[in-house]
DNA sequence: CACGTCACG
DNA sequence: ACGTACGTGACGTGT
């Protein structure tokens, strides 16, 4: 078995995964605004080559000198422009990182990458015992492959392993002959003349006649006609560029091979700079990682034994992310005079400060949820670290580990710890105590931050008090009719056997139908059905179907088969997986996931139950009521164009809503010039889709899209908007000069939302961003307004003392669980609360109704 | 684990 | 010449 030799050209890797990110705009840094994407992708990749490699001998090479070659993107190659120095920064780092990693680089002044490289390649090709994988994806490097050389050659996605017999059958020459042939043909990314009016064509050809540059020089008499001329007018130029493009194999390195033995990382030096870089998903898959100190935490064991005074952190453990019946640990408490750990044993004997002392924590909703599972109550809750860093714009990931390690605590991640193999109750103890320590210890500054940035109203009134609504509603869940779904389901089975048998028949050929690779292969291969979709490869999505539904009968049966089997998986297996033994559906509610404020449902999803379409509506018949309630849904009208109208003071607008007016019509009625009679449903639906155009930041692409007409049809439409209301016009340019200003955009209860797309060189991305510096005002301001209602309605709910309940919120409507002789005060409530919960020039409407299950709610 | 697709506001 | 409407979550496929 030889030595495996791996040599990484190192400038070539940073500058692919710094491109493969930076040009999407998803720039990425961490919380002090250090750039980090190429580093990413470059430690992404190394990690994969050693795993896949298992080699001995690694080596990295980096430019150093004048010159800069690299082809990872054409605009260095052609213009040769400075390197960005969000890149170059990175550079250091990736050193730094090679050093923890127990892997030798290499950089000689006045050489490339490449030339190290080349002559680790010669060391490899001079002796027996070793043998060499280069990789980089620039493939000048496929020169040097030999016996005893190959190369991996990087793409977008995966990479091509090059050794002599593949590269000989692929390019027909030996891989040394690249020189010769870019001797001849040149190559305008590296500033390569070779011969005028020679291509890949007539240089492959030469060469394989002459085998090289010298020779057919050595031959030229046998050449005639205009090629001759041609290599005789560039003589100078080919023996040139063919030394250009040779790597040169004698670099000064004063090494020998034996000196860049693979050692393994420096397990503690390399997590501290990832720790830097906070990239904690790295650390959690550091293998052979130390246990980190362990502190002697506390443990309680006799709930007798809790005496804490004033205010206290406490942080509750609780395993997975679905928390309605999880496994709690325990509970981590610390404050200035005590700290310790109270196992789940003794936490569910109800300690009285649970319920007495001021308490700071990080997720309240989910300690609150978790604990009344339990039958273990909390209160006195005064400050939750989460939604305080929501709202701030930390990047907090769901975790309070990767919040805490941004801000300089040493916290490990559960899901790390729980696979060292002695995980003791000390080890959980300690890390619990940690998170107390932080919530407490970084309380004041997360207020003063959200005083400084004038959220610390939004922040007491609308999410601190919300958490605890939510937790109610969470806890309190859907009730549902498991029976309606099975038999649904078994009617889904049905219909889909026949129309699997039907769509085999009419394509002649069986399938997998849910595979769009093969479905596309189907339709435009063999049924040879005319593709009208989106350029990049083949969709097979809805709006590309419904386009052929005439062409042939297989695309309804497909489009049919496509509607039941989502509803299937999705609304009903998914569904009945999380039904619990109360025969009920505990959503959970993230609070701090979205970027706009609203919230958002998982595990179930009842944010998008279907209603649209007639046969996937029918599965809101198994969302039922209590025994002896029903069904109330209430939902605002038309709240975000509401909304709009207040933010932008468009008289017309305002006026429209104050009148109460229809306003699809009433724009139909202005863009259209005509009197409300005249609105057809034709100018209404346009007009619709103009003003849910406005909400989005609109785009004549978009509404082309949506109305399906031309874009310059759109285009016309979207000026004559303008022209109609020029008063939106102005409100939207301010408000895009706002975004570039202040680097954010608010709503009307001052939520921010720092839109980082706006400062991105790509025209596309800052497009991007000032329709999302747009829309968020208006979302989010729906958001808030519904959230205040949201509070109202439950403390109004719990002043009566009233069995109904709120159970579902889905953006801008309410679902209630109501009791049967509570329903007019409920009604008369909830209309209340929705309605006048805040203020806009425009009033806002609700739309009730009720029913005998959610189905029935039209 | 990313992608395509589709469910909702 | 670009390649797009805003905000979400879940599923099956295919690497």
């Amino acid at each position: 078995m030889k030595n495996r030799v791996i040599l990484i050209d190192g400038n070539n890797l940073l500058f692919r995964s710094y491109y493969a990110t930076a040009y999407t705009g998803n720039m990425m840094k961490n919380s002090k605004g250090f750039p980090t994407n190429a580093l990413l992708g470059f430690v992404n990749m190394l990690n994969k080559i050693i795993n896949e490699e298992q080699p001995t001998y690694i080596a990295v090479a980096f430019d150093k000198g004048k010159t800069f070659r690299h082809d990872s993107y054409d605009a260095y190659k052609e213009g040769r422009i400075e390197m960005p120095d969000e890149l170059r920064v990175q550079f250091g780092v990736a050193k730094t990182i090679l050093d923890n990693m127990g892997i030798r680089y290499f950089e000689v002044d006045g050489y490339e990458a490449d030339d190290i490289v080349g002559t680790f390649s010669q060391m490899i090709t001079n002796t027996n015992d070793y043998q060499g994988i280069i990789i980089s994806s620039d493939k000048d490097l496929l020169q040097l492959i030999n016996d005893k050389i190959e190369v991996k050659l990087l793409k977008t996605q995966d990479y091509i392993r090059m050794d002599k017999s593949s590269f000989v059958d692929t390019y027909g020459i030996e891989p040394i002959k690249i020189i010769d042939l870019k001797g001849l043909q040149g190559d305008a990314s590296d500033n390569i003349p070779g011969v005028k009016g020679v291509g890949e064509k007539t240089a492959l050809k030469l060469l394989q006649e002459y085998n090289s540059v010298e020779n057919i020089y050595v031959n030229i008499d046998k050449i005639s006609g205009k090629l001759k001329e041609k290599l005789l007018a560039d003589k100078d130029n080919a023996f040139m560029s063919k030394q250009l493009a040779t790597i040169y194999k004698e670099v000064p390195l004063n090494t020998k091979l034996e000196d860049i033995k693979y050692t393994g990382p420096v397990i503690n030096e390399l997590i501290k700079t990832y720790e830097e870089l906070e990239f904690y998903s790295l650390i959690k898959n550091i293998k052979g990682k130390e246990p980190r100190t362990i502190n002697d935490v506390k443990i309680i064991s006799d709930i007798d034994d809790i005496r804490i005074e004033g205010e206290v952190a406490v942080y509750l453990e609780v395993l997975g992310t679905n928390y309605h019946m999880g496994k709690i640990l325990g509970m981590g408490v610390y404050n200035d005079s005590d700290s310790f750990y109270i196992p789940y044993e003794v936490l569910k004997e109800k300690p009285s400060f649970l319920m007495d002392n001021p308490k700071y924590t990080y997720d309240l909703k989910k300690m609150v949820v978790s604990l009344k599972y339990q039958e273990v109550d909390v209160d006195n809750i005064v400050f939750d670290t989460m939604l305080a860093a929501y709202l701030l714009n930390y990047n907090i990931k769901d975790d309070i580990a990767y919040l805490s390690n941004q801000l300089g605590y040493d916290i490990p991640f559960y899901e790390i710890i729980s696979k060292s193999k002695d995980l003791d109750e000390k080890i959980v103890a300690d890390m619990c105590v940690r998170k107390a320590k932080f919530i407490y210890e970084t309380r004041e500054k997360f207020i003063s931050e959200l005083k400084k940035e004038e959220c610390i109203t939004l922040f007491e009134e609308i999410e601190f008090p919300l958490a605890f609504v939510l937790a109610d509603m969470e806890y309190t869940g859907v009730n549902v009719d498991r029976k309606t779904m099975i038999d649904m389901g078994e009617e889904i089975n049905i219909k889909l056997e026949f129309l699997e048998k039907d769509i085999f028949n009419l394509a002649g050929v069986s399938f997998n139908i849910a595979s769009p690779k093969q479905l596309g292969e189907v339709l435009f291969n063999r049924l040879k059905l005319p593709y009208r979709g989106p350029k990049k490869g083949l969709s097979t999505s809805r709006a590309v179907l419904e386009k052929l539904r005439d062409e042939h009968p297989i695309i309804n049966k497909i489009l049919e088969y496509r509607m039941l089997s989502k509803i299937k998986s999705t609304y009903i297996t998914g569904m009945i997986d999380f039904v619990l033994l109360d025969n009920k559906i505990h959503t959970i509610y993230n609070q701090t996931l979205t970027r706009t404020g609203r919230l958002s449902s998982s595990d179930p999803n009842l944010q998008n139950i279907p209603i649209r379409y007639d046969y996937g509506r029918l599965i809101r018949k198994a969302f039922v009521p209590s025994k002896g309630h029903e069904i109330m849904a209430s939902d605002y009208s038309q709240i975000e164009l509401r909304v709009f109208a207040h933010m932008s003071g468009v008289e017309s607008l305002v006026d429209a809503f104050n009148q109460g007016m229809d306003i699809h019509t009433k724009t139909a009625m202005d863009i259209f010039k005509v009197s409300m009679a005249e609105v057809n449903s034709e100018m209404r639906r346009k007009a619709k889709a103009v003003n849910f155009g406005i909400l989005y930041g609109i785009s004549s692409f978009g509404l082309s899209d949506d109305l399906d007409i031309d874009v310059k049809e759109a285009k016309i439409f979207i000026d004559k908007y303008f022209e109609t209301y020029p008063g939106v016009k102005v409100y939207m340019d301010g408000m895009i000069k706002e975004a570039y200003a202040d680097g954010y955009v608010k709503t009307i209860m001052n939520r921010k939302r720092v839109i980082e797309e706006l400062n991105n060189k790509n025209y596309m991305i800052r497009q991007q961003g000032e329709r999302m510096a747009l829309n968020t005002p208006i979302q989010g301001s729906s958001a808030d307004i519904i959230k205040k209602a949201m509070i109202d309605i439950y403390r109004e709910f719990n002043k009566r003392n009233l069995k109904s309940k709120m159970i579902i919120q889905v953006h801008d409507e309410l679902i209630f669980d109501v009791a049967r002789e509570e329903k007019d005060i409920v009604l008369k409530i909830v209309t209340e609360l929705m309605e006048n919960c805040y203020k806009l020039r425009v009033p806002l409407k609700v739309e009730t109704s009720f029913g005998r299950n959610w189905y029935q709610t039209k």
